[in-house]
DNA sequence: AAGAACGTTAGTACTATACTAACGTATGAC
DNA sequence: GTCATACGTTAGTATAGTACTAACGTTCTT
């Protein structure tokens, strides 16, 4: 987890996000997939799928797009660090779908080994309210 | 504290703290000193001004610069996100240069009830690593 | 052969951030 | 009284990020 966070924008954060989450087992996604979801047409998510691959976060092969092992790295870290937080929000008496949202915010701001810090001061929870497993 | 947060950028964030933390006791600021103090040229400063004024939350007169009742509110709330998210990050093992600018780059993003939320949880801390006032 | 689906290009727009160069006004030094 | 300095301001440029429409080319399927 060497220092990754930060290293891109809002937008850029969300779609590292659905490609984690969405392409379970290498199972990539099409530009039009990516931007049906994301609620934008599809320059724009062209226009952010570019950022993401001069960045080297993602490549694309045949229309598919996927994350290179860089931009797995990040995705998982945006991943923990969101579900720290999430969490802490929930622990704290933050509605679960606010919380979600809140950590959605700040997630790709913080960095990792800070959160993994603040993971264990709030006792370490092994997954976020949804049940999603917290880890690296 | 009526969902003031989110309404500005993170520059604009920058200049309301430093009128908030600079100004004591209705001591406003004039346009070059803001720009020295956040490390821009005046031309630049006056732009975050601007946008500043036209949400309402900086006055100008006779070329000093002043929060208004609203942007002193939204100052406020902000310090006490930064205050909460300070003391969670240094509560957590994080040194306190690198918990404070953590906590500069999403005290602006989060919802100031939830941040009192998380302060109740973390043992509600009266004084932020610094040695400030945690408080509405 | 026609149409749909999809990626892509080009062009526009707006916000935020930041710069330089230049200008006007005011104030203090001499 | 003039000159220099300081300061606010304007105008112009630039870049990143976000998002749109209109249009084009390719491919795949009826």
């Amino acid at each position: 987890m060497t220092e990754l966070t930060n290293a891109v924008s809002k937008r850029e954060r969300d779609c590292l996000v659905l490609l984690k989450e969405e392409s379970r087992g290498d199972f990539p996604m099409r530009l039009h997939e990516i931007a049906s979801t994301m609620h934008i047409k599809p320059p724009t998510a062209l226009n952010i799928i570019r950022r993401l691959k001069s960045k080297g976060f993602v490549e694309t092969q045949d229309g598919m797009i996927k994350l290179t092992d860089v931009g797995d790295r990040l995705s998982k870290t945006i991943l923990m660090v969101h579900r720290t937080f999430e969490s802490l929000f929930c622990q704290s008496g933050v509605p679960e779908s606010r919380a979600c949202s809140e950590a959605s915010e700040i997630d790709f701001l913080i960095n990792g080994e800070n959160a993994m810090k603040v993971l264990k001061r709030i006792d370490n929870p092994s997954s976020c309210p949804h049940g999603k497993p917290i880890r690296m």
